[in-house]
DNA sequence: CATGAATGAGACTTCATTCAT
DNA sequence: TATGAATGAAGTCTCATTCAT
């Protein structure tokens, strides 16, 4: 079952390093887990059935991992980045083009993922893993909230709205977005998504000010 | 555990009726598989958890469900109504507050009833139940629309936004404000929730008539 | 569920006295679990299904049995001696055709009571039973060997033949036909059994002497 | 538990295959449940018991078993053909000493294989089984009606006896008779039944000069 | 007496984890 | 190191039996 590499050349060297074959099977551990983990749920899925996809014997799953849990964990700190939204930058461009594109990037990298899929199960049972990804969306939060500070400062944003909470609602459809497409027959329509968006932080003025700027 | 009730009249009569007590077992058993599968997940909670924290033995869990997932199911079918949104009537005092109100009073129900914090757990494993919810989604996104055409054709929208958008976005404010209140030590605050949708469905103009109007 | 009697004459008296409404009770009890064991066997045959069967409540059955064992027991006891095999009369008339005869009542007898069917599945949890059931072919061993006895003392069965061994083996065949006659696929011919055990038990001579002067 | 082997040839490699041992355990426990299923029945003996008596824990038998009915099979489709009595050679010596030595190793043989006992228990809760059964059954009366068809065209038999029925009650003596030994106080003789089914294949004259022939 | 809801022991089965090879 | 057989705790579910009404 193992030895599926080192027969690529003629003559090779003992050249791959242990260590190299051992992060390969353990990355196809973590592979095998995302993808199992995505199709049948957390608590669907065995340990086993992670090794079997991963071409590996159950025993060689517990000399990587100490249980599924930290497998889990692991597939987490890989990818965590990954799941989050990046940060746009509102005045270098058109806002609603630039955002438009972020999101679809996001929402399709979210779906290439799935990870995020499996994260509402795992909540309860695990509070650790729960707290790193509060504290994520802490984080990003600030991030956002700092990021509309300083438009606000440059008196870019509606007078009368709460930036706090217009961060909060932005996060909110950007989060949400890929998983909650059934709602409506229509396709997602990213543009249609961004102007929303725009339109919560810029007056329209504004917005038109900014477009024709960069435009 | 038994002897809860038989107080109802004078007399005493042997008269109430096993289907009473039947059902309030039953009933207790939903609540009861209610607050594990809140508390602790849905697939971390058995059968017999279920059954010991209503104070009965679990054959009698069998009795009256099938199975956990059945249980489940019961409880959606009893609860599931609680769960939707209530659609907002936009013209008739100023919105905003309205709005507040019905979002303040729709976010504390979800969160007595806590059901919705399972449901992402389960549409994977249960694609009966995921279809059940996503024809309730669709729904309510076409009642949220056609309650958005109205006013559109009374000029009191955006004219530039696209209304299956408008109501695509305010429905995911709404169905996942009280879950992810994580994000900022601010204590969630429903007015300021409340003037983010109105400023997405209203332009300023409009939403200031129709506040002076009622007001 | 109950009352189903009680309603033949007008005016009629409070004629019907418990005690046969027990007993009628009792009796559909174990009719309705003869079936049963019959239809699905002895242990995929609960009390339940028993009572439900019987039209009665499953408190009702134990009223009437200590558990499902006592019933299958006063089942036995009711229908035992129409298990037995009747002992022929060699002599008062032509031995096949009264074997036949008998044969013939007494496999479609076996076959309508149906609990010879359930024995086998019984002896093992059931030592009492078994023990009952052994003594019973023991007597009719006794009176089969007995009656053969008899015979031989007129000198009309073989010389050379043990009658002990007659005896078994006629009980053999006669205990065990209708449960095995998935062998051919040609009907059972009672007439034809009826030959062999003549064979068996007389020379051919002695027995055509038998037919002729009864005949 | 382990460590019963390993001693087949010297210098002691490493060399004892996976497999061995595997169908070694499975072995045991495929002994086990035959022994428990003769002593206590095939329902009252649960998957744990068989585990249990085979000195394995319970998720062994199920790695081998996907359950108990499963492993009554792989008795059965292991032992099959040893539970089919030999066809005799009628006219290759004494007919009554080949069949007395032919019953009694058969009658031996099954006593030591003993799962005959269990059949009737499971038939009517297994038709597979109940179907494979019958079939062998049909096999072995077809092979057992044509060899006496043979001797019938040497002018061996009984004239006025249906060879159909002849062999059933061959075949009916020969399954039953290590059941039911208890009906007598006597021994079971071998001897004496072999004469009885000599009596009902070959008239005495031709059985003589069998005899004599070979003798 | 009849009823059937309630009980809980125990059978069945799965799977995370260990450990000898 | 890799393997996979073995383990047994824990969950699911059934059913004989009791007992309040």
């Amino acid at each position: 079952m193992p030895d599926k590499e080192k027969n690529q050349l003629a003559g090779e060297f003992p050249f791959v390093p242990q260590q190299v074959r051992a992060q390969q099977k353990r990355h196809a551990l973590i592979e095998s887990g995302r993808c199992l983990f995505i199709k049948n749920g957390y608590s669907q899925t065995t340990a086993k059935d992670i090794a079997a996809n991963a071409g590996v014997a159950i025993g060689t799953f517990y000399r990587y991992f100490s249980d599924k849990r930290q497998l889990l964990r692991s597939l987490f700190e890989e990818q965590l980045e990954m799941l989050i939204p990046p940060e746009p930058s509102w005045v270098h461009g058109d806002p609603e083009i630039l955002l438009a594109a972020l999101l679809e990037k996001h929402y399709k990298r979210l779906d290439e993922i799935g990870i995020h899929r499996v994260l509402p199960e795992l909540l309860p049972k695990d509070p650790e893993l729960s707290e790193i990804l509060i504290e994520a969306r802490r984080k990003l939060h600030s991030k956002f909230l700092s990021s509309l500070r300083q438009i606000e400062e440059m008196g870019l944003t509606w007078k009368d709205l709460d930036l706090d909470t217009v961060a909060w609602t932005v996060l909110m459809i950007v989060e949400n977005g890929p998983q909650k497409t059934e709602y409506s027959d229509n396709e997602i329509n990213y543009a249609e998504i961004a102007k929303v968006i725009c339109r919560i932080v810029f007056p329209p003025e504004i917005l038109v000010r900014l477009q024709n700027k960069e435009g």
